[in-house]
DNA sequence: AAGAACACAATACAGGTGCAATGTAAAGTG
DNA sequence: CACTTTACATTGCACCTGTATTGTGTTCTT
């Protein structure tokens, strides 16, 4: 074999030239050339690391996920329950200029994803995972007044709406999170008359 | 003045094909030529009626917007504030083919509109108006222990969160009707130690 | 040294895109 | 009646798209 090359780390080069034009020109701003020129290669480097556009688009957009996972499992690293919870939760919300990147990229490929059944599944399987162990934490922190596995659906359902707002700039920082934080105490107290 | 034909009417008859195109093949799916096909008229129509293709797509999602608050203000009419909430807020669910379509157009034009600042003016105010409502009605409904501001954002953003995993197809109706019916027993049962 | 395996680069191509220009028929007005 | 305004339809154009093909070095193996 010849000349070694690190396909994987080529291929994240490419795929963070891939977000940065999504998120600032859209998804239909993406086209091979163009993501060639953001990278500063030919297009022919990325027809050869990307047999085809779609496998470049599914590419990028796991390895949002994976980014946004590996940054939660990190964040699951506080001892408190509802800390971890709001940590891990906080990983999805658009805080930073990185995960504002990431949102965007997330948001633009969910509409893609949307029409497309066959990528999907693997945002329903990832999703789904995420969703279990919230609601894993939930039960062992014993919120009392709330099933676990609805209430992380609920969680869920709150981060990516507050999330996909803040994109769309429709309030500040704070108030998402402000928000989220009012939902975790709703959750985190949610004892109605356990107390005499 | 020659003939007479209903301007806004062969509009919205151009942005129902439009929805169905962004529904079944995504906004990229979308040209002057697919529009045209879908509604069976000429390409040269549909320049007749809008003079480019931004145009278009802009008319397109606020007839989303404005059918989403015909239907809000019609379930409006609900007497408990709690029911009317809730009422209002399941317009924006996809729970039927009719809210499934609005809210494809509606995701996909959300994710086009987060790179296009000239757009989001639009959307920011028409959520901020709905948001106001909501927090208006939690303020009658004096549920104590919630600000009615933050509880608001936190109800649209949980309709707009639970709203695109559906179209994901992440989990059953029911599931999101039951999450949002849980939030909403949090949000009207928050008094916290009011009692004695 | 020979040759294969690889990493690109360059180019070509068929098709789609938004948009502009132009044409035509009908209906209203004077 | 002539004339203007409107409602389309047709066509053309320059550009961009994804992809296939081919070419060219470079490195590793034998």
């Amino acid at each position: 074999m010849p000349r070694k090359v690190d396909h994987h780390e080529r291929r994240e080069l490419l795929a963070d030239a891939l977000m940065r034009l999504a998120a600032t020109r859209g998804l239909e701003g993406v086209s091979l050339r163009h993501v060639a020129a953001e990278a500063g290669v030919s297009t022919g480097m990325v027809q050869h690391y990307f047999r085809t556009k779609d496998e470049m688009m599914t590419f990028a957009f796991g390895m949002v996920e994976d980014r946004i996972r590996a940054r939660s499992e990190a964040a699951a690293a506080s001892a408190a329950p509802r800390d971890l919870v709001r940590g891990v939760l906080l990983q999805i919300l658009p805080l930073d200029d990185t995960r504002r990147l990431e949102g965007h990229v997330g948001l633009a490929f969910l509409a893609y994803a949307a029409v497309k059944p066959a990528i999907q599944e693997g945002v329903r399987e990832d999703a789904g995972r995420m969703r279990g162990f919230i609601a894993q934490q939930l039960r062992q922190a014993g919120a009392d007044g709330v099933d676990p596995e609805r209430a992380a659906t609920g969680l869920m359902a709150l981060v990516d709406g507050l999330g996909m707002q803040m994109l769309s700039r429709q309030y500040p920082e704070e108030d998402a999170v402000a928000a989220l934080d009012a939902h975790l105490d709703l959750i985190f107290d949610a004892d109605h008359g356990s107390r005499q």
